[in-house]
DNA sequence: GGTTTTCATTGAACTAGTTCAATCGTTTTT
DNA sequence: AAAAACGATTGAACTAGTTCAATGAAAACC
């Protein structure tokens, strides 16, 4: 039953950009799709199109990129719960996506459609600035992410990523922080080693 | 003079990603300030706020940001005729920014402050949209670069630079491509001298 | 026009991170 | 409860990329 969704998390993203009343909050609210994952399975494939983006109310996901050419996958970023995930380019464009993005925990999810989003910016053209400033922000963790990645040894991006994601590290299994942090698994391996001698 | 400024490019900027009149070019215009920047000049040092966005009607710069632990320059972007540039997290946040801008080239450029920009978002919020496109463009590329960071050697990592960004090697020297990349100005040098006994 | 600074190249020694293969504990599946 | 799949660890051999130092060429500077 619909009333029994609880839509507190996703106000409350919109309310950290944006003031709006309750009538726009209802309108907002109204436009979302609840839905539920389970772990293991695909919010999106590679080479399908991006047809929503996606709340994420609870649980974790990956969004990653398989490298058939070396039979390998790199984690772009985990979200979690209180966060937005796409294929922003495939959404955006309506073109197959490159990314997969796939539970890592059950979800529960909350989905907004183009043709909907669409709708709320013509209805309430505020929401755009919501939108510009998620963006924002996300640019802001992305040039982060290319800094460390240009400028941190293996050990240090580890460390990094325990204490820029604190818990995390215990909701995912260790060969995939290896894939998100652009090293092998046996290589993190040695750097805790390392790090637990000391 | 002022009339001499020519405001064609940034307008075909503006227009590549929404509709506007030639009332709200004009305002728009009229919130622009024009600078020229000599080489090696700053546009912005890291720890000074970032006040401005600015477009580049002419030139390169370049966004980086400097390690002074291991005393090395991490190039985040070029950036060239056609685009903007800023300090973001700075600009947004009026905090003191982490990057450094400095031309590479002698530069024309058009300035837009933060309280010109919040005026014309009041004035004709359309332009809020524009500014979320741009960023929804620097977030998939962005993207790409993390992938890229994360998938590809050295070798590989330089092919893609000659053909994403043709005919910027003419204008850079090879170190900052280097600095760009994430690798050793001496090994790119080894990747070109292998390439050209291929 | 000569000098200084900046930039690219090359080689030799080195190291951070990879690869491969084996082992072992822990979930998951049936 | 057994079997299968998955995940972390370890070691030995390897390689992509670094570091340091020397050399030469070309800009930029006075």
């Amino acid at each position: 039953m619909k009333s029994e969704i609880d839509h507190s998390l996703v106000l409350k993203n919109v309310r950290n950009y944006i003031n709006i009343t309750d009538e726009e909050a209802d309108f907002f609210v109204s436009l979302l799709t609840y839905r539920r994952l389970k772990k293991k399975q695909f919010l999106l494939q590679a080479y399908d199109v991006c047809k929503y983006e996606t709340f994420i109310v609870k649980g974790c996901l990956k969004e990653y990129f398989t490298d058939y050419e070396n039979d390998k996958d790199h984690i772009i970023r985990f979200v979690t719960e209180g966060t937005w995930t796409s294929d922003v380019e495939s959404f955006a464009k309506e073109t197959p996506s490159s990314l997969n993005i796939e539970a890592m925990e059950d979800c529960e999810l909350l989905q907004l459609d183009y043709s909907s989003l669409e709708l709320l910016f013509q209805t309430y053209p505020k929401f755009e600035r919501w939108c510009r400033l998620i963006f924002e922000k996300n640019y802001i963790e992305f040039q982060s992410r290319i800094i460390k990645n240009l400028s941190l040894s293996g050990k240090e991006k580890y460390l990094d990523f325990l204490s820029e994601y604190p818990g995390l590290s215990n909701r995912i299994p260790q060969h995939q922080i290896a894939a998100y942090l652009g090293i092998t698994p046996e290589f993190l391996s040695k750097i805790r080693q390392q790090l637990a001698r000391e």
